[in-house]
DNA sequence: GAACAATGTTCCGTATAGTGGAACAAAAAC
DNA sequence: GTTTTTGTTCCACTATACGGAACATTGTTC
C-alpha cells in the first residue's frame, strides 16, 4: 500500500529528527516529489501526528504521538505494580533499574526509572537488547521459550555457534550457570564501563514474562557483583512475580 | 487523502483500545469493509507499528509507537536538566511533580515524577489541560502571550465571560494576583480531593516555556498551601528556569 | 532597494493504486 | 458433525494519489 507507507515513513522520519524539517528536505532525502510530500503532511497533520511551526513554516512531530506512545507504557508494562517495586529497587540500590519484556521473541525494554547518579543512564524504552551481549537478553534466553535460542542464528544476533544443539557449548554452559544461580551480568558488553544485573520475572504458572535489572557503572556493579547486591535484585523480580500470580517456593 | 487517513485512525484506534482487536471488529466500528481494513492492517504491520498476536490472530500496536513516542518525550521536554530538580522537587515535597508547557497554544502535561504515596495520580504526558480550570493552564493564562487569553472563548474552554476585555473581571483579577504572587492553584477543579500548586518557567530573554506543579490529595496540599510549599515549588521553578538560561533578578 | 534564490503551496491530467463485493480457508461455537 | 464465526485472497472498477509545472512568499545577496 503505497500511500498510507509513505505516511507512516514520513512521520517514523520526523519523530526521529531532532528539528523540525522542510517539505523540500524531506521530498528530496526520501526521493518525493515536493507536492506528495507535502499533501502528506497535510493529511497527517489534519489527525494532529504533526504540526507546523508558527513562524518557520517547517513541519515536526505533534502531540499525538506522545500521547500514544505513553497509551502503549501501560498496555506493554507488566502492571503498575512493577513501578514500585522498580522504584524501591532504585532506592535501595541507587541505581538505575529497567524491565524488559518479550515482544515477537525480541527482548524490549519497556520501563525505565534513573538512577539518582549525578551522570544519568538513558536506556529509552522501546530499546531492543540482543540476545546474547546484554544481561536483559541472557535472562531472557536462559529462561524464556527455546524458540528463542534458534533466534542466535539470524544475522546480526550474536555471535555464531558452531553447531545447532552443542549442549556443551560455552553459550549453554553460561545459561545453565544463569539458572542455577538466578541472575545474570554483562559488564562492558552493551557499553564498555557499564554493567548490568538482571533478574527473571515470572507470570501465573511460571510463564517467563520478562526480566528486572539494575544498570550502571562497573564501580558501583563490579562484574561480580556482592551477595547484598544480588540479593537486592532477585527479591524486587520476586516481589513484581508474586504480584502477577506467581509465587516462588 | 482517504488512504493514508484510514490509516492514521487505524493506528489510533488501535493504540487506544486495551486489548487486541480483529479485523471484522474494526471493520464494522469503521464503517470499512473488510478487505479494506486487513489491507491497511498489513501496511501498518511491515513498518512495525502494529503486531498480530501468535496465538489468536488479533491486531495490537507494535513496539514502533513506543519508541517514536518516547522519542518526543526528549524533544518537547525542556531538557534534561528539569527532571533533576523535578525529582529534587518530588523528594522533598513528597508529592507528584508535572510539568507542562505551550504546544500550539495548548497546554500539554510533557513530563510527570510519581510521587511516593501510596495511591498514584497520573496525570499521563500528553493530556491537555483546561486553560482557567487547572492550575497549569492558570499560570500559562498569567504568563503566556496574550492570545491564549482569547481562546478561553472557544467552545469547550472554560467559563464564558460577559465581555471581551473587562480588566475588571474575575478571572483578570485572578490572574493579576497570580502574576503578584508567583504561583497558582486550582483545588478540587480537575478532579475532586485533588489540589495542584503550579509555578511558572521562563526561557532565555525570559520568554514564558510553561510551569512546573506538584499534584497531591487536598490533604497534602491545601487549598491555601504553606509558605514552605509555595517556596519548594517556585525555587524548583526558577531552578529550571536558570538551566534554561533565564535567572530571575 | 532591486534582482535573486530559496521556501511552502496550488492546479490539474494521467495512470496507478486502493476500494469493497464475493469467494476462500480455517478455526471456534453449538 | 454442522454452523457460524474468524482472518485472508482474488479481481474488476473507479476513485484517488502521484508529480510536473506554475504560483505565492519569504529571506538572501549584491
Amino acid at each position: 500500500m503505497q500511500a498510507s507507507d509513505i505516511t507512516l515513513r514520513l512521520l517514523e522520519r520526523l519523530a526521529l529528527e531532532s528539528a523540525p524539517c522542510g517539505v523540500t528536505e524531506l521530498a528530496e532525502s526520501m526521493g518525493l516529489a515536493k507536492t506528495t510530500v507535502h499533501r502528506h503532511l497535510r493529511t497527517l497533520q489534519g489527525r494532529e501526528f504533526v504540526r507546523q511551526e508558527a513562524g518557520t513554516q517547517r513541519y515536526e512531530p505533534g502531540i499525538k504521538l506522545l500521547q500514544l506512545g505513553e497509551r502503549l507504557r501501560e498496555r506493554f508494562s507488566l502492571g503498575r505494580a512493577s513501578r514500585e517495586v522498580m522504584q524501591a529497587l532504585r532506592d535501595s540500590s541507587g541505581q538505575a533499574v529497567t524491565l524488559s519484556t518479550l515482544i515477537d521473541e525480541r527482548v524490549i525494554v519497556i520501563d525505565l526509572v534513573q538512577g539518582h547518579s549525578v551522570i544519568e543512564f538513558g536506556i529509552r524504552p522501546g530499546t531492543e537488547m540482543k540476545l546474547d551481549v546484554s544481561a536483559h537478553g541472557r535472562v531472557a534466553l536462559a529462561y524464556g521459550p527455546p524458540a528463542l535460542r534458534s533466534r542466535l542464528h539470524e544475522p546480526g544476533h550474536g555471535r555464531k555457534r558452531a553447531t545447532a544443539d552443542d549442549a556443551s557449548s560455552p553459550l549453554d554452559r553460561q545459561l545453565s550457570a544463569i539458572r542455577r544461580q538466578g541472575w545474570a551480568t554483562a559488564a562492558n558488553e552493551v557499553v564498555f564501563g557499564i554493567n548490568a544485573l538482571a533478574a527473571p520475572v515470572f507470570g501465573f504458572g511460571g510463564r517467563f514474562l520478562g526480566a528486572v535489572a539494575i544498570v550502571g557503572s562497573i564501580q558501583y556493579i563490579p562484574a561480580r557483583p556482592a551477595r547484598a547486591q544480588i540479593d537486592q535484585v532477585t527479591e524486587a523480580a520476586a516481589a513484581i512475580s508474586s504480584h502477577l500470580g506467581w509465587r516462588a517456593h
